[in-house]
Formats: structure tokens, sequence, C-alpha cells
DNA sequence: CTGCTGACTAAGCGCTTGCTCAGCATGCTG
DNA sequence: CAGCATGCTGAGCAAGCGCTTAGTCAGCAG
């Protein structure tokens, strides 16, 4: 079982639009593992050729270099994390509902696409300054849904929080650092952890009873 | 004013046993600072030397590699955070008045030192073997500190939590990715950081009112 | 003065790195 | 069939890496 469904990150389009050979998927897996379990500076590339079955100058025929290869990492996985976001923010049910959601897919999320995870929180300082920029909105995106999801409880009366961004701080921090420390040995599965972390993420903000 | 209060960190031996030159301090600093910055792979042994202000030969006087310095500054940094998770779970007080003590000292500690908090946290991988083994083991002593906490609290019938291990991974995860986000621009002071993340944990552990 | 030590530097060695380039097989198109 | 694009390889370059070496120099004991 790969650890990482990297394949949902980089979905054929559409439009038939796609029209990436195989191999520069094989590319960005091999890169993926080897970012995760060595970081980016540790990793060179002729691990992430070999990794991917060719030879070390096949990768320049599909990516300028070794740091578009991080960055397309970082923006596919910041873009899936966000959309995750913004589909439970906007989904059904009263905020409790809604921020329940969000806690669980984003922690199952962190948690099952690890690999993945630990590129696009902690690689971050290796990409070029522009695509650093794009991630870095992303990320201020999430910070936002959060932190307005927060607020529409607040409004009803569903949660109690002295801080808001401090509370937001804390619900987005609790799921990135599942990346960290997550493994194939861990006894929860990802579903489990994250309606654990649904639990007490709730209870964080108040939500009575 | 320095980020990190590294001289917290290596103090001088009671016995005055502690003979190393001042130059090595100089030396841990200026690793402390690049390692946090750029990650280990990324650092050269010249910007530490350059960051202490000497040659890069200079460097192997006062130690063997590059990773001895990384090896030396994990060790302390761990030491550091479990003497401190100690200090609070062996304090006065109910377990309540502990945990909140706990979670003040853990995450401040993880605002005010960040640089060394990061190297500490995120630079694990890059430890040779034997001092990985070291290092991990005060990582579990942490760990077991707070389960036991949260299990007395229990006990006594003050904490309400249906998993007892998760709750503390959460605790313990909350303080560690502190160290990942928070900078000088930060709006809270470590301390104050401190008492909102105490208030957060405690109600998500059940802690009643 | 001599002889020695500890802290340091200039120079550079051997190796690995990210990346390039000439060339080759394959398959499509006219 | 020729002509050409695509995807790839083997060989290798320039730069930079961790670390070593030979040697300098201040300080101090005798």
């Amino acid at each position: 079982m790969t650890s990482t469904p990297i394949a949902e990150l980089w979905p054929t389009l559409p439009g038939g639009a796609d029209t990436r050979p195989e191999a520069a998927y094989r590319l960005l897996r091999a890169a993926v593992e080897s970012f995760a379990e060595r970081g980016f500076h540790a990793t060179t590339t002729r691990d992430i050729a070999t990794g991917a079955g060719m030879s070390p100058a096949a990768l320049y025929i599909h990516y300028p270099s070794k740091a578009a290869l991080l960055a397309e990492i970082s923006r596919a996985g910041h873009a899936a994390a966000l959309a995750l976001v913004r589909a439970a923010a906007a989904g059904e049910g009263d905020p409790v509902a809604r921020m329940r959601r969000l806690v669980e897919d984003f922690t199952a999320w962190h948690a099952r696409a690890r690999t993945v995870g630990r590129v696009v929180n902690y690689e971050l300082h290796a990409l070029p300054e522009d695509d650093y920029a794009a991630v870095a909105a992303l990320r201020l995106d999430i910070e936002r849904e959060v932190t307005a999801l927060i607020e529409a409880g607040r409004a009803d009366g569903l949660f109690e929080v002295a801080e808001v961004r401090t509370a937001a701080r804390a619900v987005t921090s609790l799921g990135i650092d599942v990346s960290r420390w997550y493994t194939d040995r861990s006894s929860e599965t990802p579903e489990e952890l994250g309606r654990r972390y649904g639990d007490l993420v709730l209870r964080m903000l108040g939500a009575g009873r």
C-alpha cells in the first residue's frame, strides 16, 4: 500500500488537457517520497531519477530544476488542503457541524498524505521566492477560513473563545503537526484520529455540553 | 535582542568543570541560527564558522564534525524541554494546576527558544544513529510525563478524556508546532501565548467549570 | 633566550552536487 | 521511404561540499 494517495493531487483535467506523460508523475511521486524522508537539500537529483526508474538527465526533460519539482508538489498539496477546508467550511449544518468536519478532514488528510504533508509544511524554506509567495497566499486562505468559521460559531453563541486568532492557530496547528508524527505504525487510522481530534477541538472551542 | 536564550542551555557546570572555550559557544550559537533558518543540510561549515567569526578549519578544533554540533544542540535542547516538563508535572497543586503550568511553560519555551526548537524538532532525521537514539529516549520521556499527568487527573475525576494517548499527543503537538510558526512579529508574547494555550488545553481535557 | 602548546588560518584535496549535451531508439506524419 | 519530434541515456562539467594539512603566532615555563 502506498502511504500517499498522491494521485488525488494531480487529477486528470476534465478538459483532457492533461497530456503530461506518465513519467512526470513517477518523478513527482519519487520526489515526494525523498523530500519527505530526507528533506529537500539532502535529496539528490539522482535519488529522484532512480526512484522514478530513469537516468538523472531524464528529469530535466520534464522539469527545469529540482526546485520546480518541489514547487509543484507544494502548490498541489496546499491547493488540496485548501479545497478540503473550503468544502467543510461551506458545507451543511451549523458552525459546530462544519467545524467538526473541517477538523476531521484536515486531520485525516495530514495523516493519510503525511509524506506530501511533510514536504508541504516543512520544506517551505527551500522554495524559490515566487513559488513561496504563491504558497504563502494559500496558507493565509486556510487560516482565514478557519478564523471565519470560529467567528461564525461565536456569533451564533455556539463557541466560546477568548482570542479567535489564537484558537484558529491552535486548530490548524494540531492538524499540520499530524504529518510530522503520524506513521504507518500509528495505532489509529486517519479517520479515527480525525474523529478524536474533532472532539478535542470542539471542546477546546467551548462548544458546550 | 537575541531570539534564543541559548545561554540557558549550556550553563556553566557547578563543579567548575566547564572549561570549554568561549569559541565553542560561539560555534553552537551560529550553528543553531543557521540550522534553524536553512536546515542542517543547507547549512555549510563555512556558514557556521563565519557566523562564529573564524575560519572553517577552526570548527574542527572544537567539534569533530558538523553533525556533532547538531547532536549537541539536539541533546541540550531536549534535556531542557524535559526538565521543564518534569518540573511542572512534579510541581505543586492538583493535576489541573500542574497541567496548566506544564502547557504554559512548554508553549512559552517553544516560542522563546524557537530557533533551538526548530532544530530540535525538525532536524532529527539528520542526526547520527547513536545520537538519534539518545534523543528519541528523551522525547519518549516527555510524552510519558504528559500521559501520566493526564491519567492522574482522570483518576481524580478532574479530566474527562476518551483516549489518553491521543490527548497527550495533542498537548505536546500544540507546543512543538509553536516553534514552527512563532516569529518576532507575532503579536503575543511567549508568556501570553502560554496562558492562552493553557486555557485551551484544559478545556480540551474536559477540566470542567 | 629555547621549547612547547593551544587556537587559529590559507590553501586545497577528494568527492558529490545540480545540471548539460551529444547521440540513439522509437513512432508518427507526409 | 525520409523527416522530424519525443523520451531517454552515458558521459561529464563547473561549482561547491565536508574536512585535512601545513604552517603561523601569542603566551608561557624554564
